[in-house]
RNA sequence: GUGGAUAUAGUUCAGUUGGUUAGAGCGCCAGAUUGUGGCUCUGGAGGUCGUGAGUUCGAAUCUCAUUAUCCACCCCA
């Protein structure tokens, strides 16, 4: 068969010149034009954070494989199929994060945290990786914003991190997040527990889907999980985790109940509940909507007391939760959340003539160096043009500076929304702009007051 | 890994039973008598119709493959 084209005949993947102008599946870009709904959501997760005593920590995008097999677990999907490992040129086996919990811990063990004053607080915001495929609020490139407490057992603790969450989301103007909370016990109580589950399944596990069959011997658990509705029914009446918890276990949801309570946040015990990750023990909880597709867990999380001693740390009991940053702000617009917008400009300038280029060229950077928003023409556009642009770009005031302004030394500044212009000399135009300023702030100051 | 839908300009979309030069709104650029924005009017730029093959005198349109996007399952944040 003759092909003379070489790029994209059949099978092959899309040709250079496609490549070069198209994003791996599964990334997004954050255009200027929203990147400040992701500034405003980061800067109140850093400001929540600093209340509770947080600390920010960055750990590196890729880890030795290892970390996140022990930590993750082995047999769970995110290590079995959804990593993105590679070696380097070393020989040494990488992979880009799946979450962030696993390099944390790392961090924490290999920078001896265990032996700073109790509890450690740590919190990040970072991108994550999996190999998935893509549906709407779930991505290969994702970021997630998590928080870890390490050192404190007590159930208060559990209760102090999900609070929180619940304030995060106050603040981020979401109302109708539903907070479920479960315990799926220690080890010794789940091994107690598996007996029990597998004898009640054993004679239904024939009726009901492959997946739950492949489960049985490898992670029970998981069948709690499973949304088909022959293994619903199957699982009607079958034991739960949270009946059959042993006395300690039992006391920790109690205290933590009885925590949450104290602190009058709304949850409901949710029996159902499972973690996807191994390392969660006792506590597990979530932060619910609707308005994200199917993916609606906007935040996870949990106790994870045995992770740090299985990573090779010193035992040392450890509660946290992350939540996907993509989830949290489709959750946002459709609950209509107020985002503020970016700050705008104060000046926008229109040169008119190389004269008045030069004069406004200093003089620009001079209002800027004093942090004003202060904008000129860069185009060598008409007036018309430049005015337009003025209000394209949405600028409080504009001003036309050319020949007869520096001739007669006094230029005009033009209120765009309300169209009035006031005089202002060239020789204390500064000053003049920086007057504006003052009562432009004032105004939002009062604006935001009523 | 599985299933469904979709792919035409920067963007949102039209495009008849296959027929000549593929259109519109928005956006972008420019103009509507001297150097002043928003409204209106006029003009302009911008498309190998995702890619590759096939059927046909002729394909944006029909067939197949492929890639991508969206949604769902699995799983998860």
């Amino acid at each position: 068969m003759q092909n003379q084209n070489s790029n994209g005949a059949n099978g092959m993947p899309p040709s250079e010149p496609r490549r070069l102008n198209q994003r791996p599946k599964g990334t997004n870009d954050i255009l200027p034009s929203e990147s400040h709904k992701w500034n405003h959501v980061e800067r109140i997760m850093r400001e929540v954070c600093g209340i509770f005593n947080y600390r920010e920590i960055r750990v590196p995008v890729f880890e030795h494989t290892e970390v996140f097999k022990r930590s993750v677990g082995d047999t769970t999907d995110i290590v079995q199929k959804e990593m993105y490992t590679f070696d380097d040129k070393g020989g040494r086996s990488l992979t880009l994060r799946p979450e962030g919990t696993a390099g944390v811990v790392r961090s924490f063990i290999e920078n001896g945290m265990s032996s700073l004053p109790m509890p450690v607080r740590a919190y990040y915001i970072l991108t994550a990786y999996r190999y998935e495929n893509v549906q709407k609020g779930r991505y290969r490139e994702f970021n997630q914003f998590g928080a870890e407490v390490f050192g404190a057992a007590r159930p208060d603790c559990d209760a102090d991190v999900i609070s929180m969450a619940q304030l995060l989301f106050d603040r981020l103007g979401l109302r109708k997040t539903d907070l479920r909370v479960n315990s799926i016990g220690c080890p010794a109580c789940r091994q107690e527990y598996g007996r029990l589950l597998k004898e009640h399944l054993r004679p239904r596990i024939a009726g009901m889907c492959r997946d739950c069959q492949d489960r049985l011997e490898r992670n029970p658990l998981r069948i709690l999980d499973c949304k088909e509705e022959r293994c619903r029914e199957a699982m009607g009446g079958a034991p739960m985790p949270l009946d059959h918890l042993c006395g300690d276990c039992r006391e920790h949801f109690e205290g933590l109940t009885a925590a949450l309570d104290s602190l009058g946040l709304q949850y409901a015990v949710d029996k159902g509940i499972v973690r996807g990750l191994d390392y969660y023990n006792r506590t597990v909880f979530e932060f619910v909507s609707g308005n994200v597709g199917a993916q609606g867990t906007i935040c996870a999380g949990g106790r994870y007391d045995g992770l740090v001693g299985l990573c090779g740390g010193p035992d040392t009991p450890a509660v946290g939760f992350s939540m996907g940053i993509e989830r949290l702000l489709m959750e946002m617009e459709s609950a209509g959340a107020e985002i503020p917008a970016p700050p705008g400009t104060l000046l926008y300038i229109v040169a008119s003539g190389e004269r008045a280029r030069n004069m406004l060229r200093p003089l620009v950077y001079k209002l800027r160096s004093k942090g004003y928003n202060v904008d000129m023409d860069m185009l060598g556009r008409s007036v018309k043009a430049g005015m337009k642009h003025a209000n394209r770009q949405g600028a409080a005031y504009s001003a036309v500076i050319g020949d007869s302004e520096l001739d007669s030394g006094s230029a005009s500044l033009r209120n765009m929304a309300t169209g009035e212009a006031i005089g202002a000399p060239l020789a204390d135009f500064c000053e003049a702009v920086e007057r504006l300023a003052a009562e432009a702030e004032a105004d939002a100051s009062e604006r935001k007051r009523t």
